[in-house]
DNA sequence: TTATCTTTGACTAATATTGACTTTCATTAT
DNA sequence: ATAATGAAAGTCAATATTAGTCAAAGATAA
Protein backbone atom coordinates (compact mmCIF):
# COMPACT_ATOMS: atom_id res chain seq x y z
CA UNK A 1 0.00 0.00 0.00
CA UNK A 2 2.83 2.53 0.70
CA UNK A 3 5.85 3.27 -1.32
CA UNK A 4 3.73 4.48 -3.96
CA UNK A 5 6.63 7.31 -5.03
CA UNK A 6 9.60 5.80 -6.90
CA UNK A 7 11.89 8.01 -4.46
CA UNK A 8 11.04 5.93 -1.88
CA UNK A 9 11.49 2.71 -3.71
CA UNK A 10 15.15 3.32 -4.83
CA UNK A 11 15.40 4.83 -1.05
CA UNK A 12 14.41 1.39 -0.06
CA UNK A 13 16.78 -0.30 -2.75
CA UNK A 14 19.41 1.62 -1.63
CA UNK A 15 19.15 1.04 1.79
CA UNK A 16 18.47 -2.50 1.35
CA UNK A 17 21.64 -3.19 0.04
CA UNK A 18 23.64 -1.32 2.82
CA UNK A 19 21.54 -3.55 5.34
CA UNK A 20 24.40 -5.84 4.02
CA UNK A 21 27.23 -4.00 3.10
CA UNK A 22 29.97 -1.57 4.09
CA UNK A 23 28.98 1.21 1.20
CA UNK A 24 27.21 1.17 -2.25
CA UNK A 25 28.68 2.27 -5.01
CA UNK A 26 26.62 2.85 -7.98
CA UNK A 27 26.70 4.42 -11.61
CA UNK A 28 23.66 6.73 -11.73
CA UNK A 29 22.40 6.28 -15.45
CA UNK A 30 22.16 2.84 -14.33
CA UNK A 31 19.70 3.00 -10.97
CA UNK A 32 17.95 5.57 -12.90
CA UNK A 33 17.58 3.01 -15.83
CA UNK A 34 16.78 0.28 -13.56
CA UNK A 35 13.89 2.51 -12.23
CA UNK A 36 12.92 4.15 -15.05
CA UNK A 37 13.76 7.76 -13.92
CA UNK A 38 15.91 10.87 -14.87
CA UNK A 39 19.19 10.71 -13.94
CA UNK A 40 18.71 13.31 -11.50
CA UNK A 41 16.18 11.91 -9.74
CA UNK A 42 18.79 9.95 -8.40
CA UNK A 43 20.73 13.52 -6.61
CA UNK A 44 16.98 13.68 -5.32
CA UNK A 45 17.04 10.82 -3.79
CA UNK A 46 20.11 11.15 -2.18
CA UNK A 47 19.58 14.65 -1.19
CA UNK A 48 16.31 14.27 0.46
CA UNK A 49 17.53 10.61 1.85
CA UNK A 50 21.42 10.31 2.60
CA UNK A 51 22.29 13.21 4.08
CA UNK A 52 24.73 13.16 6.83
CA UNK A 53 21.81 14.19 9.61
CA UNK A 54 20.57 10.72 8.13
CA UNK A 55 23.98 9.28 8.91
CA UNK A 56 24.90 8.69 5.43
CA UNK A 57 28.05 10.12 3.74
CA UNK A 58 28.09 10.74 -0.08
CA UNK A 59 31.18 11.05 -2.35
CA UNK A 60 31.32 10.71 -5.70
CA UNK A 61 33.41 11.28 -9.10
CA UNK A 62 32.16 12.41 -12.19
CA UNK A 63 33.86 12.00 -15.72
CA UNK A 64 34.54 8.48 -17.69
CA UNK A 65 34.17 5.61 -14.96
CA UNK A 66 32.27 7.91 -12.58
CA UNK A 67 30.31 7.08 -9.56
CA UNK A 68 28.59 7.82 -6.87
CA UNK A 69 29.47 5.85 -3.20
CA UNK A 70 26.95 6.36 -0.11
CA UNK A 71 28.61 5.02 3.20
CA UNK A 72 26.70 4.26 6.42
CA UNK A 73 28.60 6.27 9.18
CA UNK A 74 28.09 6.04 12.81
CA UNK A 75 27.99 9.21 14.27
CA UNK A 76 28.98 8.57 17.66
CA UNK A 77 32.13 6.22 17.21
CA UNK A 78 33.58 10.28 17.94
CA UNK A 79 33.35 11.72 21.77
CA UNK A 80 32.31 15.00 20.04
CA UNK A 81 29.65 13.74 17.96
CA UNK A 82 27.37 15.97 19.49
CA UNK A 83 29.33 19.02 19.46
CA UNK A 84 29.34 18.13 15.52
CA UNK A 85 25.38 17.06 15.19
CA UNK A 86 25.09 21.13 16.92
CA UNK A 87 27.13 22.72 14.80
CA UNK A 88 25.50 21.16 11.87
CA UNK A 89 22.00 22.02 13.57
CA UNK A 90 23.17 25.20 13.71
CA UNK A 91 20.43 28.26 14.37
CA UNK A 92 17.54 26.61 11.95
CA UNK A 93 16.68 23.30 11.48
CA UNK A 94 13.24 21.87 9.10
CA UNK A 95 11.05 19.42 10.65
CA UNK A 96 12.42 16.69 8.35
CA UNK A 97 16.16 16.95 9.18
CA UNK A 98 15.17 16.83 12.56
CA UNK A 99 13.61 14.21 12.28
CA UNK A 100 16.85 12.82 10.51
CA UNK A 101 18.66 13.53 13.52
CA UNK A 102 16.34 12.10 16.23
CA UNK A 103 16.45 8.99 14.37
CA UNK A 104 19.96 9.05 14.01
CA UNK A 105 20.07 9.04 18.04
CA UNK A 106 18.04 6.45 18.27
CA UNK A 107 19.80 3.84 16.08
CA UNK A 108 23.04 4.94 17.83
CA UNK A 109 21.06 4.01 21.37
CA UNK A 110 21.62 7.52 22.61
CA UNK A 111 17.86 7.91 22.80
CA UNK A 112 15.58 5.19 23.31
CA UNK A 113 11.85 5.07 21.11
CA UNK A 114 10.22 7.23 23.94
CA UNK A 115 12.39 9.72 24.07
CA UNK A 116 12.81 9.92 20.70
CA UNK A 117 9.65 10.12 20.14
CA UNK A 118 9.24 12.94 22.81
CA UNK A 119 11.49 15.32 21.11
CA UNK A 120 9.15 14.48 17.72
CA UNK A 121 6.25 15.76 19.31
CA UNK A 122 7.99 18.66 20.99
CA UNK A 123 9.36 19.67 17.87
CA UNK A 124 6.92 18.77 15.40
CA UNK A 125 5.68 21.75 12.83
CA UNK A 126 1.89 21.45 14.73
CA UNK A 127 3.11 21.35 18.12
CA UNK A 128 5.01 24.22 17.49
CA UNK A 129 1.94 25.85 15.89
CA UNK A 130 4.15 29.48 14.91
CA UNK A 131 3.05 30.60 11.03
CA UNK A 132 6.38 32.07 11.13
CA UNK A 133 8.95 29.79 9.38
CA UNK A 134 11.96 30.69 9.99
CA UNK A 135 10.59 30.87 13.79
CA UNK A 136 9.54 27.61 13.92
CA UNK A 137 13.16 26.32 12.55
CA UNK A 138 14.95 28.34 14.84
CA UNK A 139 12.68 27.30 17.66
CA UNK A 140 13.31 23.84 16.62
CA UNK A 141 16.74 24.07 16.68
CA UNK A 142 16.96 25.56 20.16
CA UNK A 143 15.07 22.80 21.60
CA UNK A 144 17.29 19.72 19.92
CA UNK A 145 20.33 21.97 20.53
CA UNK A 146 19.17 22.26 24.02
CA UNK A 147 18.13 18.87 24.55
CA UNK A 148 21.83 17.44 22.93
CA UNK A 149 23.07 19.58 25.14
CA UNK A 150 21.60 18.20 28.10
CA UNK A 151 22.91 14.67 27.34
CA UNK A 152 26.26 15.56 26.63
CA UNK A 153 26.13 16.85 30.48
CA UNK A 154 24.15 14.07 31.41
CA UNK A 155 27.25 11.81 30.06
CA UNK B 1 -29.34 5.89 13.37
CA UNK B 2 -30.42 9.59 12.50
CA UNK B 3 -28.80 11.98 10.31
CA UNK B 4 -26.67 10.40 7.67
CA UNK B 5 -24.81 12.74 6.15
CA UNK B 6 -22.30 11.91 4.15
CA UNK B 7 -19.49 12.85 6.61
CA UNK B 8 -20.67 10.36 9.04
CA UNK B 9 -20.96 7.79 6.43
CA UNK B 10 -16.73 8.26 5.63
CA UNK B 11 -16.46 7.89 9.13
CA UNK B 12 -18.07 4.61 8.88
CA UNK B 13 -16.17 3.94 6.39
CA UNK B 14 -12.98 4.81 7.75
CA UNK B 15 -14.34 2.71 10.96
CA UNK B 16 -15.20 -0.13 9.47
CA UNK B 17 -11.76 -0.77 7.87
CA UNK B 18 -10.31 0.07 10.85
CA UNK B 19 -12.11 -2.76 12.70
CA UNK B 20 -10.25 -5.49 11.06
CA UNK B 21 -7.02 -3.92 10.33
CA UNK B 22 -4.24 -1.61 12.57
CA UNK B 23 -4.54 1.09 10.05
CA UNK B 24 -5.78 2.92 6.90
CA UNK B 25 -4.19 4.47 4.29
CA UNK B 26 -5.91 6.14 1.54
CA UNK B 27 -5.37 8.59 -1.16
CA UNK B 28 -7.42 12.00 -0.24
CA UNK B 29 -8.76 12.56 -3.53
CA UNK B 30 -9.64 8.43 -4.06
CA UNK B 31 -12.13 8.29 -0.94
CA UNK B 32 -12.88 11.76 -1.84
CA UNK B 33 -14.17 10.51 -5.50
CA UNK B 34 -15.75 7.70 -3.76
CA UNK B 35 -18.11 9.53 -1.86
CA UNK B 36 -18.66 12.36 -4.39
CA UNK B 37 -17.51 15.03 -2.12
CA UNK B 38 -14.40 17.40 -2.46
CA UNK B 39 -11.14 16.64 -0.96
CA UNK B 40 -11.25 18.85 1.81
CA UNK B 41 -14.07 17.25 3.66
CA UNK B 42 -11.75 14.52 4.15
CA UNK B 43 -9.82 16.90 6.22
CA UNK B 44 -13.09 17.86 7.96
CA UNK B 45 -13.89 14.49 8.61
CA UNK B 46 -10.61 13.66 10.06
CA UNK B 47 -10.22 17.04 12.31
CA UNK B 48 -13.94 16.14 13.85
CA UNK B 49 -13.84 12.16 14.11
CA UNK B 50 -10.31 10.67 14.34
CA UNK B 51 -8.71 12.90 16.73
CA UNK B 52 -5.82 11.43 19.12
CA UNK B 53 -8.79 12.12 22.38
CA UNK B 54 -10.52 9.59 20.43
CA UNK B 55 -7.79 7.30 20.09
CA UNK B 56 -6.82 8.00 16.92
CA UNK B 57 -3.46 8.89 15.46
CA UNK B 58 -2.97 10.59 12.04
CA UNK B 59 -0.20 11.20 9.26
CA UNK B 60 0.49 12.30 6.18
CA UNK B 61 2.38 12.99 3.12
CA UNK B 62 2.11 15.45 0.41
CA UNK B 63 3.28 15.22 -3.04
CA UNK B 64 3.42 12.10 -5.61
CA UNK B 65 2.25 9.15 -3.96
CA UNK B 66 0.94 11.13 -1.04
CA UNK B 67 -1.78 9.90 1.48
CA UNK B 68 -3.27 10.33 4.82
CA UNK B 69 -2.78 6.90 7.46
CA UNK B 70 -5.14 6.51 10.36
CA UNK B 71 -4.00 4.72 12.66
CA UNK B 72 -5.60 3.35 15.88
CA UNK B 73 -4.18 3.09 18.87
CA UNK B 74 -4.69 1.70 22.26
CA UNK B 75 -5.44 4.48 25.15
CA UNK B 76 -3.55 4.24 28.42
CA UNK B 77 -5.54 4.35 31.73
CA UNK B 78 -3.30 7.60 33.05
CA UNK B 79 -5.47 9.10 30.07
CA UNK B 80 -7.99 10.79 32.01
CA UNK B 81 -5.51 12.03 34.57
CA UNK B 82 -3.94 13.66 31.35
CA UNK B 83 -6.91 14.84 29.75
CA UNK B 84 -7.41 16.69 33.17
CA UNK B 85 -3.74 18.08 33.34
CA UNK B 86 -4.18 19.80 29.27
CA UNK B 87 -7.26 21.04 30.01
CA UNK B 88 -6.16 23.11 33.45
CA UNK B 89 -2.69 24.25 31.09
CA UNK B 90 -5.08 26.04 28.26
CA UNK B 91 -3.05 27.92 26.23
CA UNK B 92 -0.40 29.32 28.00
CA UNK B 93 2.00 28.35 30.85
CA UNK B 94 4.60 29.38 32.78
CA UNK B 95 7.92 27.74 33.53
CA UNK B 96 7.05 27.72 36.91
CA UNK B 97 4.12 25.71 36.25
CA UNK B 98 5.44 23.90 34.06
CA UNK B 99 7.48 22.65 36.22
CA UNK B 100 5.05 21.87 39.27
CA UNK B 101 3.61 19.68 35.93
CA UNK B 102 6.15 17.81 34.89
CA UNK B 103 7.50 16.70 38.76
CA UNK B 104 4.01 15.86 39.48
CA UNK B 105 3.79 13.37 36.28
CA UNK B 106 7.60 12.17 37.48
CA UNK B 107 6.30 11.41 41.49
CA UNK B 108 3.37 9.18 39.89
CA UNK B 109 5.75 7.81 37.46
CA UNK B 110 3.99 8.78 34.17
CA UNK B 111 7.46 9.86 33.91
CA UNK B 112 10.77 9.01 34.62
CA UNK B 113 13.76 11.35 35.52
CA UNK B 114 15.46 11.30 31.96
CA UNK B 115 12.25 12.28 30.47
CA UNK B 116 11.36 14.70 32.96
CA UNK B 117 14.18 16.51 32.36
CA UNK B 118 13.89 16.48 28.72
CA UNK B 119 10.78 17.91 28.92
CA UNK B 120 12.21 21.19 30.81
CA UNK B 121 14.88 21.65 28.94
CA UNK B 122 12.70 21.77 25.71
CA UNK B 123 10.40 23.95 27.36
CA UNK B 124 13.36 26.08 29.78
CA UNK B 125 13.26 30.06 29.17
CA UNK B 126 16.33 29.68 27.69
CA UNK B 127 15.69 27.17 25.24
CA UNK B 128 12.74 28.69 23.85
CA UNK B 129 14.79 32.33 23.97
CA UNK B 130 12.01 34.20 22.27
CA UNK B 131 11.99 38.06 24.06
CA UNK B 132 7.79 38.10 24.44
CA UNK B 133 6.62 36.75 27.21
CA UNK B 134 2.88 35.36 25.69
CA UNK B 135 5.09 34.14 22.95
CA UNK B 136 7.02 31.75 25.65
CA UNK B 137 4.19 30.92 27.66
CA UNK B 138 1.92 29.61 24.51
CA UNK B 139 4.58 27.82 23.25
CA UNK B 140 5.61 26.14 26.07
CA UNK B 141 2.04 25.38 26.19
CA UNK B 142 1.56 23.57 23.12
CA UNK B 143 4.86 21.58 23.64
CA UNK B 144 3.68 20.14 27.01
CA UNK B 145 0.21 19.36 25.71
CA UNK B 146 1.66 17.83 22.81
CA UNK B 147 3.68 15.56 24.89
CA UNK B 148 0.87 14.52 27.17
CA UNK B 149 -1.22 13.84 24.02
CA UNK B 150 1.69 11.40 22.83
CA UNK B 151 1.95 9.99 26.43
CA UNK B 152 -2.39 8.65 26.18
CA UNK B 153 -1.32 6.31 24.42
CA UNK B 154 1.10 3.56 23.90
CA UNK B 155 2.68 3.08 20.33
C1' DT C 1 -34.16 32.50 15.91
C1' DT C 2 -29.66 31.31 16.99
C1' DA C 3 -25.94 28.32 17.49
C1' DT C 4 -23.60 24.59 15.77
C1' DC C 5 -22.35 21.41 12.28
C1' DT C 6 -21.55 20.35 7.37
C1' DT C 7 -20.29 21.29 2.69
C1' DT C 8 -17.73 23.71 -0.72
C1' DG C 9 -13.98 25.73 -3.18
C1' DA C 10 -10.22 29.04 -3.67
C1' DC C 11 -5.84 29.39 -2.16
C1' DT C 12 -1.49 27.52 0.10
C1' DA C 13 2.23 24.25 1.20
C1' DA C 14 4.94 20.18 0.76
C1' DT C 15 7.00 16.77 -1.97
C1' DA C 16 8.18 14.51 -6.31
C1' DT C 17 9.43 14.43 -11.20
C1' DT C 18 11.54 16.15 -15.28
C1' DG C 19 14.82 18.12 -18.39
C1' DA C 20 17.92 21.74 -20.02
C1' DC C 21 22.20 23.30 -18.98
C1' DT C 22 26.84 23.05 -16.42
C1' DT C 23 30.92 21.01 -14.47
C1' DT C 24 34.36 17.55 -13.96
C1' DC C 25 37.26 13.99 -15.42
C1' DA C 26 39.43 10.39 -18.46
C1' DT C 27 40.79 9.30 -22.94
C1' DT C 28 42.09 10.18 -27.55
C1' DA C 29 43.95 12.98 -31.19
C1' DT C 30 47.23 16.52 -32.59
C1' DA D 1 52.33 18.24 -23.69
C1' DT D 2 48.05 20.14 -25.16
C1' DA D 3 43.67 20.29 -27.13
C1' DA D 4 39.51 18.12 -28.36
C1' DT D 5 36.09 14.82 -27.32
C1' DG D 6 32.97 12.21 -24.84
C1' DA D 7 31.27 10.25 -20.61
C1' DA D 8 29.98 10.71 -16.52
C1' DA D 9 27.69 13.44 -12.29
C1' DG D 10 25.72 18.18 -10.47
C1' DT D 11 22.49 22.15 -10.36
C1' DC D 12 18.44 24.44 -10.73
C1' DA D 13 14.16 25.91 -12.04
C1' DA D 14 9.78 24.57 -14.16
C1' DT D 15 6.05 21.56 -13.69
C1' DA D 16 3.25 17.96 -11.58
C1' DT D 17 1.09 15.77 -7.78
C1' DT D 18 -0.48 15.39 -3.81
C1' DA D 19 -2.54 17.17 1.09
C1' DG D 20 -3.76 21.36 4.30
C1' DT D 21 -6.12 25.72 5.60
C1' DC D 22 -9.64 28.79 5.99
C1' DA D 23 -13.65 31.20 5.53
C1' DA D 24 -18.05 31.64 3.35
C1' DA D 25 -22.36 29.52 2.38
C1' DG D 26 -25.75 26.13 3.48
C1' DA D 27 -28.14 22.87 6.49
C1' DT D 28 -29.67 21.23 10.90
C1' DA D 29 -30.61 21.28 15.69
C1' DA D 30 -31.69 23.65 20.09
Amino acid sequence: MQSQNISDIIEKYLKSILADAEHVEIRRSEIADLFNVVPSQINYVIKTRFTIQNGYLVESKRGGGGYIRIEKVNLLDDADVLDTLIQVIGDSITQRDAYAVVQSLYEDDVLNRREAQLILVATDRNTLGVDDHDLENSLRARIIIGILNHLRYES
